[in-house]
DNA sequence: CCTACCGATCGGTAGG
DNA sequence: CCTACCGATCGGTAGG
């Protein structure tokens, strides 16, 4: 039996590849592999295909599919959270951050498709515990936009009649559910898109002076102008 | 070796149901089982412990368990589908029809909150041919919303700067995440929900005029009367 | 990162 | 509707 060269190599004789980099990989395509199957039904079969790699290498990375699953909606859920934080602080009354804030939770939305969808799709299924771990006790993401809610109230650019919880919901339920349907077609939809829905949302919380203020009565400037 | 009386029935000892009855029992187990464990991870071993059968006797009632999981779908839809309908043709003007929609859309998902997650969250996971089949080729449920805010806009109720598609989205975005959220305390909590939802949507559209009517200036009526 | 496994469970079938 | 199965596949482990 003649002596073989024991060298690191997979079926398909590509190349090892530096552990950070293998580690992005697996998370990416993990990512990809839950949205088209769906959370419960992706396997480690098919993330290990689609790398190159057997299934058990895999443990070489994370110790159980769970551990790897969590990393992906973590990582999907605090980029979002961080995106419309950021956006929460910027200078600007109240009910225009909190306008901003849509928009530019909806552009990420649309310009990370399938992220949106395994978070969405993927934290739902999580064990309790977990989930509270990864969402935040206190569901920080749903608290960005009901304080700018509350705040716009008190300064007397929303509604008082509005409730602020309800109307997070009900702008998060619109805007949660960009990635079922949309569609780019050219580079500035997703800008379209945010810039629409950010505008229903507003419409639907403003005092009525606020939307005077927006449509102005048809007379002294360029109708297709809309307040930033 | 005695002869054994063979008598049908099961492990527990229970009785054994009319046919009609079991096929409606299963029909609503199953979709109690993929309410729980996501429409991929629900299995027939599930359902049958829970009815009290073995796995392989729920072959007496379908063909395969897509077939099953597709009657849970088309049931949970077509029946959402027809209040939908129902409602739109209703006496009122086009804007009225389209608040009562969605008020009788939101009231009965929070009152089948099971049926409401399952279509849902199943429905995205059919193959793209029976999906077409059990929402219709022409979305049948987006149209009904669709056509609504259309006529809307003709009448002047609606303004001409609204797209009816995106806004129709937005709409079945935030009514068809109520069931991730909505918990009933009191009896009326679906109602109240309801009319918040489809007030929010509502004035998301409306023209300023329609407003001004729904929110009069703050002098001459009961302040916390709302326009039907 | 691979080879070689394991126990458990899946949807489904044959035959009654 | 049950008994008795089957092949396939699952997440995971031992050992290198």
């Amino acid at each position: 039996m003649p002596a073989r060269t024991v060298v690191p190599r997979n079926v398909t004789g590509t190349q090892r590849k530096p552990r950070n980099e293998r580690w992005s990989e697996v998370l990416t395509v993990a990512t990809e592999v839950i949205y088209e199957r769906g959370y419960e039904a992706a396997t480690l079969q098919e993330i290990a295909d689609r790398i190159g790699m057997m299934k058990a290498s895999l443990y070489y990375y994370f110790p159980s599919k769970e551990t790897l699953f969590i990393e992906v909606l973590r990582q999907a859920h605090d980029t979002g959270l961080a995106i419309v934080q950021r956006a929460a602080n910027e200078p600007g009354d109240p009910l225009q951050r909190l306008e901003s804030v849509i928009r530019q939770h909806v552009e990420h939305t649309c310009n990370n498709l399938v992220a949106a969808a395994v978070c969405q799709e993927g934290i739902r299924r999580l064990p309790e515990e977990i989930r509270r771990d990864i969402v935040g006790g206190d569901h920080a993401y749903q608290e960005v936009f009901r304080s700018l809610i509350v705040e716009a109230q008190s300064a007397g650019l929303v509604r008082p009649g509005a409730n602020p919880r309800l109307a997070t919901l009900s702008i998060l339920g619109s805007t949660n559910t960009v990635y079922r349907w949309f569609v780019p077609r050219t580079p500035d939809d997703a800008r379209l898109v945010a810039v629409e829905l950010a505008d229903l949302a507003i419409r639907a919380v403003a005092t009525p002076e606020v939307l005077l203020r927006r449509d102005p009565p048809a007379s002294s400037e360029d109708p297709d102008q809309q307040i930033a």
